[in-house]
DNA sequence: GTCTGTGCAAAACGTTTGCACGGAA
DNA sequence: TTCCGTGCAAACGTTTTGCACAGAC
């Protein structure tokens, strides 16, 4: 698969090896193809400590292979747009299943612009959606 | 002033008072006109006890009073739409300031459309920028 | 032997809850 | 008197930290 062997090379890249609980981390996020609680991925790795996986995941976030996205008030875990295509979510609050749609091109220039004009360097967004899917609906 | 008087409204009209720790949070809120934490609330007014103005920010934002936006993976809370207009943040990582824009009509056509095309009846969108500021960036 | 990364335990936060009291109706 | 809203203190869940040890180099 290519996504652990780029896994490796970012490691190297930055003098850092492959543990156990980095690999596990990674593989239990690419496997699932969705984003999750820390509480989801402590739970669902084995024999790695809650604080290795903070740790993990903050240092992957430094490294650009994870990010994080808004759920509610809450945050979740994926893969970053090196594995996957940039995009959002939108997320039933009812049965928590997340969609993802790709941002459309529109919309990046339209950041850009406001970006311009407030003359704030703009280095991240968010756009979330919330509501109820239509399964949860008709139930 | 319009907004404490709608306030009041709001409150009779679903049989509640305006108690001081209510309106202390009010207050405080379209005093700084921007968004605050729970925290900077709490210490900004006296005799007020924290869990006090949780519940008061809980109360409000079910009142649609107040409502909470993102801020990195935290969240902040300000007056709602109906004591200002519609908008959303760019928020300077560096010094914290916001910026505040409103949001243009394709947006919310845009959003109208996803909801559509997944099926899910869209209850709440957040959209966030954050960068770095000007004046951030000249020191 | 040094250095990195880890597990473990404790601490630190933000938030919620139970409870008893004070004040308005 | 009843009921609402509050302060206070304790509980709770999440995240961070300090520390000592295991394993790689």
């Amino acid at each position: 698969m290519h996504s652990s062997s780029s896994l490796v090379q970012i490691l190297k890249k930055n003098k850092l090896s492959l543990t156990k609980p980095r690999e596990s981390v990674f593989k239990f996020l690419a496997t699932n193809q969705k984003p999750l609680t820390i509480k989801e991925i402590a739970l669902g790795i084995q024999n790695v400590d809650r604080a290795s996986v903070y740790r993990t995941v903050e240092l992957f976030e430094n490294l650009g292979i994870i990010k994080k996205v808004h759920v509610g008030f809450k945050y979740k875990v994926e893969l970053s747009d090196i594995f996957q295509p940039h995009h959002h979510h939108i997320y039933c609050t009812q049965c928590g299943q997340t969609f993802a749609f790709e941002e459309p091109e529109f919309f990046e220039k339209y950041i850009e612009r406001l970006g311009q004009k407030f003359e704030v360097e703009i280095k991240d967004h968010s756009f979330e959606l919330e509501g109820i899917c239509k399964s949860c609906k008709n139930n």
